[in-house]
DNA sequence: CGTGTGATTGACGCCTGTCAACGTCTGTGG
DNA sequence: CCACAGACGTTGACAGGCGTCAATCACACG
């Protein structure tokens, strides 16, 4: 089981601003947990029981929509927090969250992380910014997929995948997505991503093998999807 | 030029948790603006230079796309605060605001937003709790635009527009918007939303005379939308 | 070696965006 | 008060992007 430590030493880490006794007590309190791959972690519309931080894998957040089709918003991966969202907004979980590589996980009670924002103004501040950040990426992607054309969408989705989960040692995406997780991020059907990745693949912009996918030209895929 | 009590003493304002002493030093340092329909009042992309209360009118905020189309992401009125996120996250504007119903604005410079939230940790929550809700919104509208039909999300548009701004005495939804902004809204093309508001007002859902709409069965408006 | 999941390919057609032309309204200036 | 310009709304024609359905292939696992 690995340590929190590293998590609280992040740079960039939210936990970085709490107090020495706090980290202390989100220690004693928080639980851990290693989930497989295809776990779910909590329930779209349920309501929250408290946040969790990844410390290892991958997590899907999705949304399921008509007939059950998931629209994919984000993934999780080390040191990203995930539900503290509903937690904060006294709301019900907007998202679906699935484990799709094997992770451990934290838990932290809901009523632990009210207490932290009471007491540490400069945890909520952390919080506060790091909403606002996704605030504005959200609402990048709502003109994004409102306004490019799914070819364009997937190039930019492959990008952005390229630049978060970088490469394996052979040079493939270092994430394990199906072609129906892809087509669910880039909201389109699966079938469309398949042809469009050929296309790509025809391009010699990307490469594929199997289920693995290797970035050729990153500076094309960039331009294809518009990313400035 | 209308007093700022109002805004302060709404139940739901973020001012509500500022100190008497607080609020005296919001008002001496804010100032006050008219503005005119179509006037912008701050750029995409722009270093924000303070964020801004909306005592009265309508703004609209956009994101600019591909060609210049505009893609809509919020229509600010009343007690909406706006332009706050940027300054928060030390980012630039993800929008532009650009007034559609004359309109009174308050601005409020950046350093005194930072000072309150650095002081006054419940006034920061209330930001928070702003952001994640605004957040679960922007989810939720990535999933319908991925996922929806154009008449679908026409549908929600309007089902949503009469929820937030009502209608006039004489039963038109009570916000100036042209063909073109409606479609901006939904992320599909002018033409598109006129036809499909064509289908509508020929199933009796609507009425249209001009420019003008009237809701007719706002049952069937949610059914058609999908919303829940 | 069967079974199941996922990937691929082809056929088909509808939804939706684009282009173009025309009608309508509004506000401004004479 | 009227005329005109410009913005906005409407309609039709058309094509093609993309979703859906169905069949087949590839691969992993018990």
């Amino acid at each position: 089981m690995p340590s929190c430590d590293d998590c609280f030493n992040k740079i960039d880490s939210i936990f970085g601003s709490l107090t020495k006794d706090e980290q202390e007590k989100l220690l004693f309190e928080k639980s851990c947990k290693i989930y497989k791959k295809g776990e779910i972690i909590y329930h779209e519309n349920s309501r929250p029981s408290g946040f969790y931080c990844v410390n290892k894998g991958i997590v899907k957040l999705y949304k399921t929509g008509i007939e059950g089709k998931e629209q994919i918003v984000f993934f999780a991966k080390r040191g990203d927090i995930i539900g503290y969202r509903s937690v904060l907004s006294n709301e019900n979980s907007c998202t679906t969250a699935k484990v799709i590589d094997d992770a451990v996980i934290c838990f932290v009670p809901s009523y632990l992380l009210k207490n932290l924002v009471k007491q540490n103004n400069n945890f909520t501040i952390e919080i506060m910014q790091m909403a606002c950040r996704e605030l504005g990426k959200a609402n990048a992607y709502i003109a994004d997929i409102a306004q490019k054309t799914v070819k364009e969408r997937l190039a930019e989705v492959l990008y952005n995948l390229h630049k978060d989960f970088g490469e394996t040692d052979d040079g493939y995406l270092n994430i394990p997505l199906t072609r129906e997780d892809i087509a669910n991020i880039v909201g389109t059907a699966t079938e469309s991503v398949i042809r469009l990745m050929s296309e790509l693949k025809n391009e010699k912009v990307i490469e594929l093998k199997g289920r693995k996918i290797k970035i050729l030209k990153k500076g094309d895929l960039k331009k294809i999807g518009g990313v400035y």
